[in-house]
DNA sequence: CACATCATCATGCAACTGCATCAATCTTGA
DNA sequence: TCAAGATTGATGCAGTTGCATGATGATGTG
């Protein structure tokens, strides 16, 4: 079977197939789903006086690491977060004491971030209330056989 | 902004619950997928040289209102957007010739935000590029009924 | 080796966002 | 009617993000 030919409809702006109702329906839910529930429990975490989550999701990737460090190329991948994102991200939590930039033995090139003490415990605290707002916030909503199909779904989208 | 209600359950950080294991996939999932794919289709829209699709957002209900013209009140309801925010947004859309404030007649206070010419004729434009790349991220990947059951699933968190 | 290319991280700048607050107007209730 | 309070919208300011680029070190190729 030769190559769809090439299509001169498929050049401009103008080739695009229109999505169905369904699909534009559960566009437009999970926009505004997610923007809703992550709006929800991100305010909970903050009004108990943390920071905000993604501060936690690095905080989480060096603590479960070991030695506690991490290079920003590998967190990059890990948090899908874009590298001058993360290079200011590591900034404030390096001014707030949570982590500490190392050098890097392999790579002079490279850094090692890792987490303090102090960075270690703000991951604890904040862990729970996290959880907290997620099970209030989606947990509550959700049966887990519910939650199971939902993460489903959402994967085929990746 | 509507208080909290009181909850002394809710007061210390250790009395919350933790989510299920499936509950945190589907957090975790939930947050990344939305990331990606609404990267990937604002992406495509402004290679095609379109403003981001918040712009497209308050057009399309400009457009689709009565005389082209919607009161900001009533665009944060239709589009669950902070009210600054919106502000802001429509002194760009004003900015750029896309749409413009008229007085209220009947709430000295209030405004209507109205549509222009060149503000239809981007939204048209712009609509297209948006369905096709809506279509190529989340139409191609999901059946019709995969698409209900996931719009069903993330209604139950709203 | 020398050079071009790539990988890693930082940063200047403009745009955007969140928060608090202001100004103007409307609504309510005694 | 009038004062207290609510609603509507704008804005100053600080913090954050996106984009482009720069600086430095690694890697690959003739």
């Amino acid at each position: 079977m030769p190559e769809r030919p090439a299509c001169i409809l498929l050049k401009g702006p103008l080739m695009a197939r229109k999505p169905s109702a369904e699909t534009a329906t559960a566009w437009t839910q999970l926009l505004r789903v997610q923007q809703q529930v992550f709006g929800r429990v991100e305010q909970d975490v903050k009004k108990a006086g943390f920071p905000p989550l993604s501060w936690h999701d690095v905080l989480v990737e060096l603590a479960h690491a070991p030695h506690g460090a991490v290079r920003p190329v590998e967190l990059e991948k890990r948090l899908a977060m874009p590298q001058y994102g993360l290079s200011r991200l590591i900034d404030r939590l390096v001014e707030a004491g949570l982590a500490e930039r190392r050098q890097c033995p392999v790579d002079r090139r490279g850094l090692y971030v890792a987490i303090t003490d102090a960075g270690r415990e703000l991951q604890k605290k904040m862990a729970l209330a996290y959880a907290g707002a997620v099970e209030r916030h989606v947990g509550s909503k959700l049966s887990d056989i519910e939650a199971v199909r939902l993460s489903h779904l959402l994967g085929r989208l990746n």
